[in-house]
DNA sequence: AAAACGGGGGC
DNA sequence: GCCCCAGTTTT
C-alpha cells in the first residue's frame, strides 16, 4: 500500500474540512446550474442568501424559463453583473423550449449556450452528471499555479500549463467532488494571502512551498482606480418618485434608477444637476435642499452619488428611456443597483420619521 | 490580450 | 483603501 495520491489527499481533506453549502446537499442540475452561475466572482458569503431566496422564487427550470425578465432581475438586484440574470433566464428559457426543461449532459451543446463559458459547462457537468470535466477557476489556478511553481500571471498559456500538469493527477471518478475539493482547498488554506500551508493536505509536493513563493503566487493584479462625482435628483409629487430605466446593454443595463449623472470639471453640483435634467428629461429644475450622500464603489472606480430633492419647472419630453412616477412601496417590483437602493432606504427612512412627527405634534 | 461588467467581505 | 472573488463576453 503506497502513499496516497495527489487526488485521494484532496478528497480526503475534503470531507474532513468542506463546508456545508445550500448548493452541496443537492445534485440537481439546475440548482447546481445556478449556484455556479451565482457564485461567478462573486464569494460564498454573498451569494448564500440570494440563493436560498431564488429556490423560493424559482424553484425549477419550468419556473424560471417562464418567469418575467424584470422579477428575475429584481431576484439578482444587489448581486451584481447582472448580464448572469439575464443569460439564467435566456438559457433556462431554451431548456424549457428545446430540451423538455432539462439540462443536456453535453459539453458541445452547454458551450453555446447564454452564460456557459468552459468552468461554468465543466463544473456543471462535473458536479451534477458526474462527467470527468476538470474545471480551472480563481481558486484552482492559484492552488494549482502553486503546487507546480508556474510563476506570474494567470494567462491562457499558464492555464495550458496547469491542464498538462494536473491531467496525469486526475482521479479516475469522481470528478464533480474533485473539482470542489480543489476549490474549496483554495478558498480555507491555499488562501490569497496567509495561505495555512501546514493545514495543506498535498503540502508535500508543494514546489511553490519548497521555493518559498506560495505568498506571490500567481502575481497580484493591480487595480487602476479613480473617483468619480454624480449628481441624483429626487423628484416627488403626491407620494410617487420619478424613476428611469437605463439603456438594455452596458453597465447596470435595464435597472433602474433616479435621473442623474456625472458632474463635469468646473461645474458645480446644481449646475450639473440643471444640465443632466435638460439633456435626459427636457425639462428646467429648481434645485432644492441635500438630501444625502451615497459613495458606491464599482471594480475599478468609486462614485460618490450627491442627492437632492428637486422640481419640475417644466414638462418633461416624452421621448428617451422608459419613465414612472412610482411610490416607495412599489419599488418593490422594480430592480436598482445598489447606490439606489440606499437611496430609496433613506427616503423611506425619512417618510417614517414624519409620520413620527406628525403624530406628535398633532 | 485587454477591457467591460458589481458589489461586498476581509484585512 | 486596496485586493479579491466557483467567469463570460466583447473589443
Amino acid at each position: 500500500m503506497g502513499k496516497k495520491t495527489f487526488a485521494e489527499s484532496i478528497l480526503s481533506w475534503y470531507r474532513r474540512h468542506g463546508r456545508h453549502l445550500p448548493w452541496r446537499e443537492t445534485k440537481d442540475p439546475y440548482r447546481v446550474w445556478v449556484s455556479e452561475i451565482m457564485l461567478q466572482q462573486t464569494t460564498v458569503k454573498a451569494v448564500t442568501p440570494y440563493y436560498d431566496r431564488w429556490m423560493k422564487l424559482f424553484p425549477d427550470m419550468n419556473t424560471l424559463g417562464r418567469a418575467p425578465l424584470q422579477s428575475v432581475l429584481k431576484a439578482w438586484e444587489g448581486l451584481g453583473y447582472y448580464q448572469r440574470a439575464r443569460n439564467l433566464r435566456a438559457s433556462a428559457g431554451i431548456f424549457v423550449e428545446r430540451f423538455s426543461g432539462q439540462i443536456p449532459p453535453s459539453y458541445e451543446t452547454l458551450i453555446r449556450l447564454p452564460g456557459f463559458g468552459p468552468y461554468t459547462t465543466s463544473a456543471v457537468l462535473s458536479i451534477a452528471f458526474d462527467l470527468p470535466y476538470p474545471v480551472l477557476d480563481a481558486n484552482v489556478r492559484r492552488v494549482l499555479m502553486r503546487y507546480f511553481l508556474i510563476e506570474g500571471n494567470v494567462s491562457p498559456n499558464n492555464d495550458n500549463l496547469l491542464r498538462t500538469n494536473l491531467d496525469p493527477l486526475l482521479p479516475a471518478k469522481g470528478m464533480g467532488d474533485f473539482n470542489q475539493a480543489l476549490m474549496e482547498l483554495g478558498a480555507l488554506v491555499c488562501t490569497p494571502g496567509n495561505p495555512q500551508c501546514l493545514l495543506c493536505p498535498v503540502r508535500e509536493g508543494c514546489r511553490g512551498l519548497e521555493a518559498g513563493e506560495q505568498e506571490v503566487i500567481p502575481a497580484p493584479k493591480s487595480m487602476p482606480s479613480t473617483r468619480l462625482e454624480a449628481v441624483v435628483a429626487v423628484f416627488e409629487q403626491n407620494g410617487r418618485f420619478l424613476i428611469q430605466q437605463r439603456p438594455p446593454t452596458g453597465l447596470l443595463a435595464g435597472l433602474w434608477e433616479f435621473p442623474g449623472g456625472k458632474i463635469e470639471p468646473g461645474e458645480s453640483r446644481e449646475q450639473a444637476l440643471r444640465r443632466e435634467m435638460k439633456e435626459e428629461l427636457g425639462a428646467d429644475i429648481e434645485v432644492g435642499p441635500y438630501l444625502t450622500g451615497v459613495t458606491h464603489a464599482y471594480t475599478r472606480f468609486v462614485v460618490r452619488l450627491h442627492v437632492y430633492e428637486c422640481r419640475l419647472k417644466t414638462e418633461p419630453k416624452k421621448s428617451g428611456p422608459p419613465r414612472r412616477w412610482i411610490t416607495l412601496r412599489g419599488m418593490n417590483r422594480f430592480p436598482f443597483p445598489s447606490g439606489s437602493v440606499r437611496i430609496i432606504r433613506f427616503l423611506g427612512n425619512r417618510a417614517k420619521n414624519r409620520a413620527e412627527e406628525d403624530s406628535h405634534t398633532r
